[in-house]
DNA sequence: GCTGACTGGTTGATACGTCAACCAGGAGCT
DNA sequence: AGCTCCTGGTTGACGTATCAACCAGTCAGC
């Protein structure tokens, strides 16, 4: 069946739907953090990976790791943010480069910002498909992750972790 | 339990798979075209709605219509796809405005590009979860855009389309 | 036929993402 | 010590997305 590269008719229309599922949320999510808030999606996931660390602030790096963002990409929005009085940069202890850390404001904002976003995942879809369906969702977007993966990774699954 | 808006473990889990998935997919096909056929997601979509319309060409307005697309963001990508020789427009018999149409290296360009995406759709997506399971997929997909669709129109079920 | 609102499209400003080039500080070698 | 390479971060250029302002026809009401 999988011959021809082309989708048929019920592959198409499910491929649709994923696909006009995830803009439309997308959009609602961003646009409501934007319209209520002022924040951009990436602001917002800064500002919750930064408050989840410890004392508000991490290097550069584990920032990257944790958004898995392109080192160019965090450095732009970082410094868009810092101009922002969002977050701040200085010099730390441990590394060899500048922390980023939260400031007033950036802490403020995202207090003020999560249990909207929360609610609005949870209303949009978290309740909408419920426990069940949720959990063979989620199940479904791991087993294609783990696709989406493997085929980066054509390395020796005998071996230990990459990193 | 939704009296709070948070998110418990299991739901925080499920979001964030779906979140990772959603990210690692659409920048797997979005760079694969880019580097392989010089087209970003959005010169795709665009090609193939036009490829898919009678005799290439249609009018702005279904063309927003087709990619739901803001008019600007319409607009501004249709100038630079202009610029690069996809796309033309010209004067329509039956409209006010200027039909857009493919150009024979649009037309090319899209041909070129199609058979891949679709192959990289199966592989990554379709063929990873099988029928079954890409069914009930698809169908929670719909159900979630019923959520959001319901929820961005709150106007009277019983009246006529609002256009 | 004029006026004013409406619709649909364009434009400019600005924020965002990606790529490629660049730069600084270590680590390893000699 | 001095070289080189490597890693991690920054910068500039450019394509893209969104917002707001603007503009051109069209149509309703007079």
């Amino acid at each position: 069946m999988s011959d021809e590269p082309w989708l048929n008719e019920a592959e198409q229309r499910a491929w649709r739907s994923y696909l006009h599922m995830q803009r439309l949320l997308a959009a609602r999510l961003s646009s409501r953090m934007q319209r209520d808030f002022d924040l951009s999606a990436a602001d917002y996931e800064v500002l919750v990976n930064l408050s989840e660390a410890a004392r508000g602030r991490m290097g550069p790096g584990e920032l990257a790791e944790a958004t898995q963002w392109e080192k160019s990409r965090l450095s732009h929005h970082l410094t868009r943010m810092e101009r922002r009085g969002l977050v701040g940069r200085e010099p730390s202890r441990t590394g060899r480069y500048p922390d980023v850390l939260l400031t007033d404001a950036g802490r403020a904002a995202i207090r003020r910002a999560a249990p909207a976003h929360a609610g609005d995942v949870r209303a949009l879809f978290v309740d909408v498909l419920g426990p069940r369906r949720l959990a063979r969702f989620a199940e479904d977007c791991r087993a294609v992750t783990a696709a989406l993966e493997a085929e980066r990774q054509p390395r020796d699954p005998a071996a230990g972790p990459g990193g």
